[in-house]
DNA sequence: TTGACGCTTCGGCGGTTTCCAAAGCGTCGC
DNA sequence: GCGACGCTTTGGAAACCGCCGAAGCGTCAA
């Protein structure tokens, strides 16, 4: 129990250093990072970054792969993500709004970023509603399954969803996960990371260097509308 | 985004300090405590908790109720409960064992205890496994269902699992959540809250004082025994 | 009213942590 | 080999934070 407790005290309080949580955050959405990337994207010079690194790898929160003369960290296990995801909502929730808390060069990242292995942002909830409203997902407040309908729609969509599953059940791969820009659910889970994939496979979106922001392409466009019925045309944000 | 940054900072950081994680802890299992409660629980003085409780609430962390000359401290949202959880998810899972990370005297924690709204420990994984070999729920990895069959099931106990889920659909109740001491997942969510209120409440289980754990009583043996095949004798731990 | 109790505020001590500059090591390109 | 580059280690300074004792403020009981 003390043996827990402090364990969970150190890695909350690793992760409580706005450097360290900065580069954590950047690390979010699941590609690798060098070790300077990270540095450049918290403002700390080198050395204090390396030691960051340091102790966030000797705590299991991150893994880091040499190559050549570079340095590759990212996210030990999607429950680290997890983590971070939790935090986040409660940061995001737990206190006053003051006023809009977001900056003006972010207006990307609120359309659509990936989150760790799926989609956030605006796009995704018009996704995840998308799904609902055509019965092919239920999302409750905990949980998510995928309807016989919509399991017919992902197969003919391409997405693999049959492995790695539970044992027994095939139905269950979707989690709400809930968009601290929208305040409103959006798929993760396993259906959340195949659309993600897939959209990237398909060149419906594609990553922006540097941020975790990602962009749509017109054949995006086309594609989410025709099959999803979603807009994605780019709106001046409303608010 | 600067600002997202910082409150993410903010809130890791406070759930850091070994004192204060140790009374986030304490209320886990949605009890509200007193100051004088939590400092004993953390080791620490009674200035020392208050001003850790101070910052506690004012980052809306946890929320306090005065009555009298007490105070009354509880974790102010399941979201904060859950943020608790997914991080002691990494921290026991992100290190190497090193060796039995279990103190002596939680085994009845590790028997039976609460998670917040839920139960959890090696009750909750025998339930949560006979639930699932009955076909009355299914559980993913990242979401669960209730099956047609466990609806009845649920319905005939008397469980009242309707009200407040979302607005389509009624089968989307309960969650996995990886038990800690048991490192598998038993059922969170909405059913496993329900599961554990009607477990008080028909006296199947009693809480102790001083700790999360719970008190399996001989009515609730039976009742499990009876209703899910599971046993609660009170065997040795095996490991 | 008096005293006991629960909790908070104030002041100051001690320990930890973060940070950068400088130097050391390995890798890549010429 | 030489220099450039990426990263890590070291050392030391500054800032922060948690901790407690003493004192102050409400509440409850007699």
């Amino acid at each position: 129990m003390t043996t827990t407790m402090s364990r969970f005290a150190e890695v909350a309080a690793l992760a409580g250093d706005p450097a360290r949580a900065t580069m954590l955050h950047a690390l979010m959405d699941g590609r690798a990072l060098t070790a300077g990337e990270l540095a450049a994207a918290a403002g700390i010079t080198a050395p204090t970054a390396s030691g960051h690194l340091a102790r966030l790898t000797a705590a299991g929160l991150v893994v880091v792969a040499k190559q050549g003369r570079h340095r590759y960290h990212r996210l030990a296990t999607p429950a680290v993500a997890a983590m971070l995801e939790s935090v986040m909502q409660v940061a995001a929730g737990a206190r006053v709004p003051a006023r809009a808390p977001t900056g003006p060069k972010d207006a990307a990242m609120r359309l659509a970023r990936t989150c760790y292995d799926h989609l956030a942002g605006h796009l995704a909830v018009a996704l995840a509603d998308a799904l609902q409203a055509r019965g092919y997902v239920e999302l409750g407040p905990d949980a998510g399954v995928v309807t016989p309908a919509g399991e017919a729609f992902f197969d003919e969509l391409g997405l693999a969803l049959d492995r790695a599953a539970g044992r027994r059940t095939r139905r269950v791969f979707c989690r709400p996960c809930l968009d601290w820009s929208e305040r409103r659910p959006h798929l993760a889970g396993m259906l959340g990371a195949a659309l993600c994939t897939s959209s990237l496979e398909r060149g419906w979106i594609r990553r922006r260097s540097e941020s975790r922001a990602v962009l749509v392409t017109p054949e995006g466009r086309r594609a989410y509308k025709a099959l999803f019925g979603v807009d994605t045309e780019v709106r001046p944000v409303a608010d």
